[in-house]
DNA sequence: TTGCCTTCTTGAGATAGATCAATTTTTTAA
DNA sequence: TTAAAAAATTGATCTATCTCAAGAAGGCAA
Protein backbone atom coordinates (compact mmCIF):
# COMPACT_ATOMS: atom_id res chain seq x y z
CA UNK A 1 0.00 0.00 0.00
CA UNK A 2 1.66 3.22 -0.79
CA UNK A 3 1.21 6.78 0.09
CA UNK A 4 -0.74 7.82 -2.49
CA UNK A 5 -4.00 5.08 -2.08
CA UNK A 6 -3.68 4.86 1.69
CA UNK A 7 -6.43 6.71 3.93
CA UNK A 8 -3.42 9.19 5.09
CA UNK A 9 -2.39 10.09 1.56
CA UNK A 10 -4.81 13.27 1.33
CA UNK A 11 -3.38 15.12 4.96
CA UNK A 12 0.37 13.83 3.39
CA UNK A 13 0.00 15.48 0.54
CA UNK A 14 -0.73 19.20 2.16
CA UNK A 15 2.38 20.51 3.01
CA UNK A 16 0.98 21.13 6.40
CA UNK A 17 1.30 17.72 7.22
CA UNK A 18 4.17 16.68 4.99
CA UNK A 19 6.97 16.01 7.74
CA UNK A 20 4.83 14.18 10.20
CA UNK A 21 5.68 10.50 10.44
CA UNK A 22 3.43 8.04 9.14
CA UNK A 23 2.20 6.98 12.88
CA UNK A 24 0.80 10.34 13.45
CA UNK A 25 -1.09 10.86 10.31
CA UNK A 26 -2.85 7.37 10.82
CA UNK A 27 -3.38 8.76 13.92
CA UNK A 28 -5.47 11.20 13.23
CA UNK A 29 -7.52 9.04 10.66
CA UNK A 30 -10.27 8.13 13.03
CA UNK A 31 -10.67 11.96 13.53
CA UNK A 32 -11.02 12.60 9.92
CA UNK A 33 -13.11 12.60 6.77
CA UNK A 34 -11.52 11.14 4.22
CA UNK A 35 -11.49 13.03 0.52
CA UNK A 36 -15.13 13.96 0.20
CA UNK A 37 -16.19 14.59 -3.19
CA UNK A 38 -17.67 18.25 -3.97
CA UNK A 39 -18.88 18.97 -7.37
CA UNK A 40 -18.47 22.08 -9.12
CA UNK A 41 -20.29 25.13 -7.44
CA UNK A 42 -21.55 23.28 -4.29
CA UNK A 43 -20.74 24.41 -1.09
CA UNK A 44 -18.09 23.19 1.51
CA UNK A 45 -18.64 25.40 4.14
CA UNK A 46 -21.34 27.83 4.76
CA UNK A 47 -22.37 30.52 7.28
CA UNK A 48 -23.50 28.60 10.14
CA UNK A 49 -22.34 25.77 9.00
CA UNK A 50 -21.65 23.51 12.35
CA UNK A 51 -18.29 24.24 10.69
CA UNK A 52 -16.10 21.90 13.64
CA UNK A 53 -13.14 21.03 11.44
CA UNK A 54 -10.30 21.97 9.18
CA UNK A 55 -10.41 21.24 5.41
CA UNK A 56 -7.29 20.59 3.65
CA UNK A 57 -7.68 20.73 -0.64
CA UNK A 58 -6.89 17.90 -2.03
CA UNK A 59 -7.63 18.02 -5.26
CA UNK A 60 -9.57 21.13 -7.42
CA UNK A 61 -9.97 24.74 -6.07
CA UNK A 62 -12.19 26.73 -4.43
CA UNK A 63 -12.70 30.41 -3.45
CA UNK A 64 -13.59 31.75 -0.32
CA UNK A 65 -16.23 34.74 -0.09
CA UNK A 66 -18.38 36.82 1.94
CA UNK A 67 -21.51 37.97 0.61
CA UNK A 68 -22.68 41.45 1.88
CA UNK A 69 -26.32 42.47 3.05
CA UNK A 70 -26.74 43.82 -0.44
CA UNK A 71 -25.43 40.66 -1.99
CA UNK A 72 -22.20 42.19 -2.81
CA UNK A 73 -19.77 38.86 -2.96
CA UNK A 74 -16.13 39.68 -2.06
CA UNK A 75 -13.12 36.86 -2.47
CA UNK A 76 -11.20 36.77 0.36
CA UNK A 77 -8.67 33.73 -0.97
CA UNK A 78 -8.73 31.16 -3.86
CA UNK A 79 -7.63 27.75 -2.82
CA UNK A 80 -5.20 25.22 -4.77
CA UNK A 81 -4.43 21.79 -3.72
CA UNK A 82 -2.45 21.25 -0.43
CA UNK A 83 -4.12 24.33 0.67
CA UNK A 84 -5.88 24.62 4.05
CA UNK A 85 -8.59 26.36 5.79
CA UNK A 86 -10.75 26.63 8.98
CA UNK A 87 -7.60 27.36 11.35
CA UNK A 88 -9.91 30.50 11.93
CA UNK A 89 -11.51 29.06 14.47
CA UNK A 90 -9.57 26.34 15.79
CA UNK A 91 -8.93 27.73 19.36
CA UNK A 92 -11.56 30.22 20.02
CA UNK A 93 -15.10 31.08 18.56
CA UNK A 94 -15.15 33.21 15.84
CA UNK A 95 -18.30 34.25 13.35
CA UNK A 96 -17.16 32.90 10.16
CA UNK A 97 -19.79 34.30 8.33
CA UNK A 98 -18.45 33.46 4.67
CA UNK A 99 -18.42 30.65 2.00
CA UNK A 100 -16.13 28.06 0.25
CA UNK A 101 -17.29 27.06 -2.83
CA UNK A 102 -15.83 24.43 -5.08
CA UNK A 103 -14.98 25.81 -8.48
CA UNK A 104 -14.42 22.83 -10.28
CA UNK A 105 -14.94 19.09 -8.62
CA UNK A 106 -13.07 19.02 -5.74
CA UNK A 107 -11.74 16.38 -3.29
CA UNK A 108 -11.35 17.99 0.40
CA UNK A 109 -10.37 16.21 3.62
CA UNK A 110 -10.87 17.39 6.73
CA UNK A 111 -9.60 16.89 10.23
CA UNK A 112 -11.94 17.76 13.50
CA UNK A 113 -10.96 20.56 15.41
CA UNK A 114 -10.15 18.98 18.56
CA UNK A 115 -8.26 15.94 17.09
CA UNK A 116 -5.98 18.85 15.76
CA UNK A 117 -5.69 20.56 18.64
CA UNK A 118 -5.03 17.98 20.74
CA UNK A 119 -1.88 16.76 18.12
CA UNK A 120 -1.25 20.20 17.71
CA UNK A 121 0.24 20.38 21.78
CA UNK A 122 1.59 17.22 21.31
CA UNK A 123 3.77 18.58 18.18
CA UNK A 124 6.00 21.88 18.32
CA UNK A 125 6.77 21.59 14.72
CA UNK A 126 3.61 21.42 13.53
CA UNK A 127 2.88 24.01 15.47
CA UNK A 128 5.55 26.11 14.10
CA UNK A 129 4.43 25.27 10.38
CA UNK A 130 1.06 26.24 11.10
CA UNK A 131 2.44 29.62 12.63
CA UNK A 132 4.05 29.75 9.29
CA UNK A 133 1.27 29.13 7.48
CA UNK A 134 -0.89 31.86 9.28
CA UNK A 135 2.04 33.90 8.84
CA UNK A 136 1.99 33.45 5.04
CA UNK A 137 -1.59 33.85 4.81
CA UNK A 138 -1.77 36.92 6.86
CA UNK A 139 0.86 38.35 4.87
CA UNK A 140 -1.12 37.72 1.81
CA UNK A 141 -4.00 39.63 3.08
CA UNK A 142 -2.17 42.80 3.99
CA UNK A 143 -0.46 42.94 0.43
CA UNK A 144 -4.28 42.42 -1.25
CA UNK A 145 -5.38 45.53 1.02
CA UNK A 146 -2.17 47.92 0.33
CA UNK A 147 -2.84 46.69 -3.52
CA UNK A 148 -6.18 47.72 -3.03
CA UNK A 149 -6.54 50.86 -1.38
CA UNK A 150 -3.29 52.44 -2.96
CA UNK A 151 -2.94 51.49 -6.52
CA UNK A 152 -5.15 52.48 -9.43
CA UNK A 153 -6.95 49.41 -11.14
CA UNK A 154 -4.49 49.58 -13.90
CA UNK A 155 -1.65 49.33 -11.67
CA UNK A 156 -3.49 46.93 -9.19
CA UNK A 157 -3.77 44.38 -11.65
CA UNK A 158 -0.78 44.40 -12.70
CA UNK A 159 0.94 44.29 -9.29
CA UNK A 160 -1.49 41.38 -9.01
CA UNK A 161 0.15 39.46 -12.58
CA UNK A 162 3.76 40.40 -11.34
CA UNK A 163 3.29 38.47 -8.19
CA UNK A 164 2.02 35.67 -9.91
CA UNK A 165 4.82 35.78 -12.39
CA UNK A 166 7.55 35.67 -9.51
CA UNK A 167 5.78 32.54 -8.75
CA UNK A 168 6.04 30.83 -12.50
CA UNK A 169 8.94 29.12 -13.98
CA UNK A 170 7.78 30.58 -16.95
CA UNK A 171 6.43 34.28 -18.28
CA UNK A 172 3.40 32.62 -19.40
CA UNK A 173 1.15 31.70 -16.71
CA UNK A 174 -2.31 30.78 -16.27
CA UNK A 175 -5.02 32.91 -13.72
CA UNK A 176 -6.27 30.41 -11.02
CA UNK A 177 -10.00 31.37 -11.32
CA UNK A 178 -12.31 32.63 -13.63
CA UNK A 179 -11.73 37.11 -14.55
CA UNK A 180 -14.92 37.92 -12.91
CA UNK A 181 -13.89 36.17 -9.60
CA UNK A 182 -10.04 37.81 -10.15
CA UNK A 183 -11.78 41.01 -10.20
CA UNK A 184 -13.91 40.60 -6.88
CA UNK A 185 -10.45 39.55 -5.28
CA UNK A 186 -8.80 42.54 -6.31
CA UNK A 187 -11.91 44.99 -5.51
CA UNK A 188 -12.65 45.68 -8.62
CA UNK A 189 -16.39 45.38 -11.74
CA UNK A 190 -15.49 42.38 -13.78
CA UNK A 191 -16.09 44.89 -16.95
CA UNK A 192 -12.79 47.49 -15.15
CA UNK A 193 -10.61 44.08 -15.25
CA UNK A 194 -11.56 43.61 -18.54
CA UNK A 195 -10.37 46.94 -19.51
CA UNK A 196 -7.79 47.04 -17.60
CA UNK A 197 -6.07 43.88 -19.10
CA UNK A 198 -6.45 45.24 -22.22
CA UNK A 199 -4.86 48.72 -21.83
CA UNK A 200 -1.75 47.07 -20.28
CA UNK A 201 -1.76 44.75 -23.56
CA UNK A 202 -2.03 48.00 -25.73
CA UNK A 203 1.05 49.35 -23.07
CA UNK A 204 2.76 46.27 -24.58
CA UNK A 205 3.25 44.80 -20.67
CA UNK A 206 1.75 41.54 -21.54
CA UNK A 207 -0.40 39.04 -24.06
CA UNK A 208 -3.82 37.52 -22.58
CA UNK A 209 -5.53 34.72 -24.33
CA UNK A 210 -8.41 33.04 -22.17
CA UNK A 211 -6.85 32.35 -18.75
CA UNK A 212 -3.30 32.29 -20.27
CA UNK A 213 -1.02 35.71 -19.35
CA UNK A 214 2.00 36.07 -21.16
CA UNK A 215 4.80 38.58 -19.90
CA UNK A 216 6.38 40.59 -23.00
CA UNK A 217 9.17 41.97 -21.30
CA UNK A 218 10.11 39.85 -18.08
CA UNK A 219 11.02 42.85 -15.03
CA UNK A 220 14.27 41.79 -13.53
CA UNK B 1 10.76 44.09 43.83
CA UNK B 2 7.82 44.11 42.04
CA UNK B 3 6.90 42.80 38.49
CA UNK B 4 5.99 46.31 37.62
CA UNK B 5 9.44 47.41 38.31
CA UNK B 6 11.72 44.56 36.94
CA UNK B 7 13.13 44.15 33.77
CA UNK B 8 10.32 41.45 32.78
CA UNK B 9 7.61 44.16 33.49
CA UNK B 10 6.88 45.25 30.01
CA UNK B 11 6.81 41.66 28.40
CA UNK B 12 4.64 40.35 31.25
CA UNK B 13 1.97 42.95 30.75
CA UNK B 14 1.50 41.56 26.84
CA UNK B 15 -1.42 39.05 26.67
CA UNK B 16 1.42 36.81 24.50
CA UNK B 17 3.37 36.78 27.44
CA UNK B 18 1.78 36.98 30.15
CA UNK B 19 0.72 32.93 31.07
CA UNK B 20 4.83 32.51 31.09
CA UNK B 21 6.20 31.89 34.35
CA UNK B 22 8.28 34.72 35.95
CA UNK B 23 11.84 31.88 35.39
CA UNK B 24 10.83 31.60 31.51
CA UNK B 25 10.62 35.61 31.34
CA UNK B 26 13.91 36.20 33.11
CA UNK B 27 15.05 34.09 30.41
CA UNK B 28 14.46 36.27 27.76
CA UNK B 29 15.57 39.26 29.24
CA UNK B 30 19.46 39.00 27.80
CA UNK B 31 18.07 38.75 24.49
CA UNK B 32 15.36 41.56 24.49
CA UNK B 33 15.45 45.52 24.48
CA UNK B 34 14.13 47.24 27.39
CA UNK B 35 11.12 49.63 27.22
CA UNK B 36 13.51 52.18 24.41
CA UNK B 37 11.37 55.40 24.64
CA UNK B 38 9.97 56.39 21.17
CA UNK B 39 8.83 59.88 20.90
CA UNK B 40 5.71 61.14 18.91
CA UNK B 41 6.17 60.91 15.23
CA UNK B 42 9.14 58.59 15.22
CA UNK B 43 9.66 55.47 13.79
CA UNK B 44 10.00 52.19 15.37
CA UNK B 45 10.29 50.06 12.44
CA UNK B 46 11.47 51.79 8.97
CA UNK B 47 11.58 49.45 5.73
CA UNK B 48 15.18 47.65 5.32
CA UNK B 49 15.58 48.31 9.11
CA UNK B 50 17.94 45.60 10.43
CA UNK B 51 14.69 43.70 11.60
CA UNK B 52 15.72 41.15 13.95
CA UNK B 53 13.26 41.71 16.64
CA UNK B 54 9.45 41.21 18.13
CA UNK B 55 8.57 44.65 19.04
CA UNK B 56 5.66 44.53 22.08
CA UNK B 57 4.37 48.24 22.82
CA UNK B 58 4.00 48.76 26.05
CA UNK B 59 3.06 51.97 26.33
CA UNK B 60 1.70 54.26 23.74
CA UNK B 61 0.16 53.67 20.55
CA UNK B 62 1.59 53.41 17.13
CA UNK B 63 0.35 53.08 13.96
CA UNK B 64 1.55 50.17 11.14
CA UNK B 65 1.45 51.87 7.62
CA UNK B 66 2.73 51.27 4.10
CA UNK B 67 3.38 53.55 1.68
CA UNK B 68 3.20 53.55 -1.80
CA UNK B 69 5.40 54.69 -5.13
CA UNK B 70 3.13 57.93 -5.50
CA UNK B 71 2.98 58.85 -1.91
CA UNK B 72 0.21 57.25 -0.89
CA UNK B 73 -0.21 56.08 3.15
CA UNK B 74 -2.43 53.24 4.08
CA UNK B 75 -2.64 52.25 7.57
CA UNK B 76 -3.09 48.41 8.34
CA UNK B 77 -3.27 48.75 12.18
CA UNK B 78 -3.25 50.73 15.16
CA UNK B 79 -1.11 49.01 17.91
CA UNK B 80 -2.31 49.55 21.58
CA UNK B 81 -0.43 48.59 24.49
CA UNK B 82 -0.04 44.89 25.07
CA UNK B 83 0.50 44.87 21.08
CA UNK B 84 2.83 42.93 19.47
CA UNK B 85 4.14 43.09 15.40
CA UNK B 86 7.08 42.00 13.77
CA UNK B 87 5.73 37.90 13.75
CA UNK B 88 5.32 37.80 10.21
CA UNK B 89 9.66 37.74 9.92
CA UNK B 90 9.61 35.45 12.68
CA UNK B 91 10.32 32.17 10.40
CA UNK B 92 10.56 33.21 6.89
CA UNK B 93 12.52 35.87 5.83
CA UNK B 94 9.34 37.98 4.71
CA UNK B 95 9.87 42.02 3.04
CA UNK B 96 8.23 44.15 5.27
CA UNK B 97 8.17 47.06 3.13
CA UNK B 98 5.79 48.94 6.36
CA UNK B 99 6.45 51.54 9.10
CA UNK B 100 5.86 51.15 12.24
CA UNK B 101 5.16 55.09 13.42
CA UNK B 102 4.81 56.00 17.56
CA UNK B 103 1.65 57.98 17.77
CA UNK B 104 2.38 59.34 21.25
CA UNK B 105 5.60 58.58 23.02
CA UNK B 106 5.70 55.28 23.68
CA UNK B 107 7.36 52.80 25.06
CA UNK B 108 8.51 49.54 22.97
CA UNK B 109 10.69 46.31 24.10
CA UNK B 110 11.82 43.73 21.49
CA UNK B 111 12.71 40.03 21.17
CA UNK B 112 15.25 39.12 19.07
CA UNK B 113 13.92 36.82 16.33
CA UNK B 114 16.69 33.92 17.61
CA UNK B 115 15.01 33.84 21.16
CA UNK B 116 11.57 33.59 20.49
CA UNK B 117 12.34 30.95 18.34
CA UNK B 118 14.35 29.01 20.60
CA UNK B 119 11.67 29.41 23.28
CA UNK B 120 8.67 28.55 20.87
CA UNK B 121 10.46 25.11 20.49
CA UNK B 122 10.27 24.78 24.21
CA UNK B 123 6.69 26.03 24.96
CA UNK B 124 4.00 24.39 23.10
CA UNK B 125 1.45 27.16 25.27
CA UNK B 126 3.16 29.89 24.15
CA UNK B 127 3.08 28.51 20.24
CA UNK B 128 -0.68 27.95 20.82
CA UNK B 129 -1.28 31.43 21.97
CA UNK B 130 1.11 32.99 18.98
CA UNK B 131 -1.34 31.38 16.87
CA UNK B 132 -4.21 32.73 18.60
CA UNK B 133 -2.82 36.19 18.21
CA UNK B 134 -2.32 35.40 14.39
CA UNK B 135 -5.91 34.01 13.88
CA UNK B 136 -7.11 37.43 15.47
CA UNK B 137 -4.88 39.43 13.58
CA UNK B 138 -5.80 37.78 10.53
CA UNK B 139 -9.75 37.77 11.20
CA UNK B 140 -9.03 41.75 11.53
CA UNK B 141 -7.40 42.03 9.13
CA UNK B 142 -9.93 40.10 6.44
CA UNK B 143 -13.09 42.06 8.11
CA UNK B 144 -11.67 45.25 7.39
CA UNK B 145 -11.17 43.65 3.88
CA UNK B 146 -14.64 43.17 3.20
CA UNK B 147 -15.95 45.89 4.68
CA UNK B 148 -13.95 47.92 2.06
CA UNK B 149 -14.71 46.18 -0.38
CA UNK B 150 -18.60 45.67 -0.32
CA UNK B 151 -20.25 48.55 1.73
CA UNK B 152 -20.54 52.44 0.67
CA UNK B 153 -18.57 54.69 2.97
CA UNK B 154 -21.44 55.17 5.43
CA UNK B 155 -21.56 52.09 6.13
CA UNK B 156 -18.37 51.37 5.95
CA UNK B 157 -17.66 53.99 8.90
CA UNK B 158 -20.95 52.70 10.96
CA UNK B 159 -19.55 48.77 10.86
CA UNK B 160 -16.18 49.95 12.38
CA UNK B 161 -17.92 52.01 14.83
CA UNK B 162 -20.20 49.11 15.90
CA UNK B 163 -17.31 46.91 16.34
CA UNK B 164 -15.84 49.36 18.57
CA UNK B 165 -19.08 49.41 20.16
CA UNK B 166 -18.82 45.95 20.83
CA UNK B 167 -15.78 45.79 22.41
CA UNK B 168 -16.75 48.83 24.51
CA UNK B 169 -18.28 48.84 27.75
CA UNK B 170 -20.61 51.95 27.43
CA UNK B 171 -22.21 53.80 24.28
CA UNK B 172 -19.74 56.11 24.36
CA UNK B 173 -16.14 55.26 23.44
CA UNK B 174 -12.69 56.97 22.12
CA UNK B 175 -11.53 56.86 18.59
CA UNK B 176 -8.11 55.25 18.81
CA UNK B 177 -6.23 57.31 16.00
CA UNK B 178 -6.51 60.44 14.66
CA UNK B 179 -9.51 61.02 11.96
CA UNK B 180 -6.89 61.47 9.02
CA UNK B 181 -5.65 57.68 10.12
CA UNK B 182 -9.07 56.13 10.93
CA UNK B 183 -9.86 57.10 6.76
CA UNK B 184 -7.06 55.50 6.02
CA UNK B 185 -7.48 52.52 7.82
CA UNK B 186 -11.13 52.34 6.03
CA UNK B 187 -9.85 53.30 2.91
CA UNK B 188 -11.46 56.72 2.65
CA UNK B 189 -10.07 60.84 2.40
CA UNK B 190 -10.30 62.34 5.67
CA UNK B 191 -13.17 64.86 3.97
CA UNK B 192 -14.74 61.43 3.25
CA UNK B 193 -15.10 59.94 6.44
CA UNK B 194 -15.87 63.97 8.25
CA UNK B 195 -18.91 63.93 6.02
CA UNK B 196 -19.83 60.27 6.97
CA UNK B 197 -19.49 61.49 10.44
CA UNK B 198 -21.88 64.16 10.26
CA UNK B 199 -24.33 61.99 7.77
CA UNK B 200 -24.56 59.25 10.43
CA UNK B 201 -24.99 62.26 13.33
CA UNK B 202 -27.59 63.49 10.94
CA UNK B 203 -29.90 60.07 10.47
CA UNK B 204 -29.62 59.97 14.67
CA UNK B 205 -27.39 57.24 14.61
CA UNK B 206 -24.65 58.77 16.77
CA UNK B 207 -23.36 61.46 18.03
CA UNK B 208 -19.54 62.86 17.80
CA UNK B 209 -17.16 65.00 20.37
CA UNK B 210 -13.91 65.14 18.91
CA UNK B 211 -13.15 61.50 18.96
CA UNK B 212 -15.76 60.68 21.23
CA UNK B 213 -18.21 58.73 19.62
CA UNK B 214 -21.79 57.93 21.26
CA UNK B 215 -24.46 55.74 19.76
CA UNK B 216 -27.28 57.16 20.75
CA UNK B 217 -29.99 54.33 19.67
CA UNK B 218 -27.66 51.21 21.46
CA UNK B 219 -28.27 48.39 19.17
CA UNK B 220 -29.15 45.05 20.37
C1' DT C 1 -3.24 84.06 27.61
C1' DT C 2 -1.69 84.60 22.96
C1' DG C 3 -0.44 82.97 18.68
C1' DC C 4 1.09 79.25 15.79
C1' DC C 5 0.47 74.94 13.83
C1' DT C 6 -2.03 70.99 13.00
C1' DT C 7 -6.39 68.81 12.40
C1' DC C 8 -10.91 68.99 10.94
C1' DT C 9 -14.65 70.64 8.26
C1' DT C 10 -17.11 72.36 4.31
C1' DG C 11 -17.89 73.51 -0.51
C1' DA C 12 -17.24 73.02 -5.49
C1' DG C 13 -15.57 70.52 -9.15
C1' DA C 14 -13.20 66.54 -11.27
C1' DT C 15 -12.80 61.54 -12.18
C1' DA C 16 -11.95 56.65 -11.62
C1' DG C 17 -14.51 53.11 -11.68
C1' DA C 18 -19.41 51.18 -11.32
C1' DT C 19 -23.47 50.14 -13.54
C1' DC C 20 -26.49 49.08 -17.33
C1' DA C 21 -27.19 47.12 -21.69
C1' DA C 22 -25.94 44.90 -25.90
C1' DT C 23 -22.72 41.74 -28.30
C1' DT C 24 -19.33 38.40 -28.83
C1' DT C 25 -16.84 34.53 -27.22
C1' DT C 26 -16.27 30.51 -24.61
C1' DT C 27 -17.90 26.68 -22.07
C1' DT C 28 -21.06 23.17 -20.95
C1' DA C 29 -24.10 19.67 -21.56
C1' DA C 30 -27.47 17.21 -24.26
C1' DT D 1 -22.29 18.36 -33.03
C1' DT D 2 -25.14 21.63 -31.69
C1' DA D 3 -27.94 24.32 -28.79
C1' DA D 4 -28.10 26.66 -24.52
C1' DA D 5 -25.83 28.84 -20.80
C1' DA D 6 -22.17 31.32 -18.84
C1' DA D 7 -18.37 34.39 -19.19
C1' DA D 8 -16.08 38.09 -21.22
C1' DT D 9 -15.96 42.22 -23.86
C1' DT D 10 -17.31 46.75 -25.33
C1' DG D 11 -19.76 51.11 -25.32
C1' DA D 12 -22.41 54.75 -22.96
C1' DT D 13 -23.77 56.72 -18.89
C1' DC D 14 -23.85 57.64 -13.98
C1' DT D 15 -22.24 58.38 -9.35
C1' DA D 16 -19.63 57.75 -5.11
C1' DT D 17 -15.70 59.36 -3.67
C1' DC D 18 -11.45 62.02 -4.37
C1' DT D 19 -9.09 66.22 -4.98
C1' DC D 20 -8.33 70.94 -4.42
C1' DA D 21 -9.00 75.01 -1.84
C1' DA D 22 -10.45 77.82 1.84
C1' DG D 23 -11.93 78.50 6.42
C1' DA D 24 -12.90 76.95 11.38
C1' DA D 25 -11.63 74.71 15.37
C1' DG D 26 -8.68 72.60 18.42
C1' DG D 27 -4.15 71.72 20.73
C1' DC D 28 0.40 73.01 22.21
C1' DA D 29 4.33 76.04 23.25
C1' DA D 30 6.01 80.27 24.66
Amino acid sequence: MTIQHSATACLARAPLFSSLDLETLISLVPASKHRQLFPRGSFIKQPFDNNDGMFVLDQGSAKVYSVSDTGKEKILYMMKPGDITGQETLFSVRKTDYFIEALEDSYVCSVSHRAFQQLLQKSPALCLKLLNTFGDKLVAVEQNSIRRDTLLAKDRVLSYLKDKLDSSTSSTFQLPVKKKELASFLGLSPETLSRQLKALQKDGEITVSGRNITFTTPRY
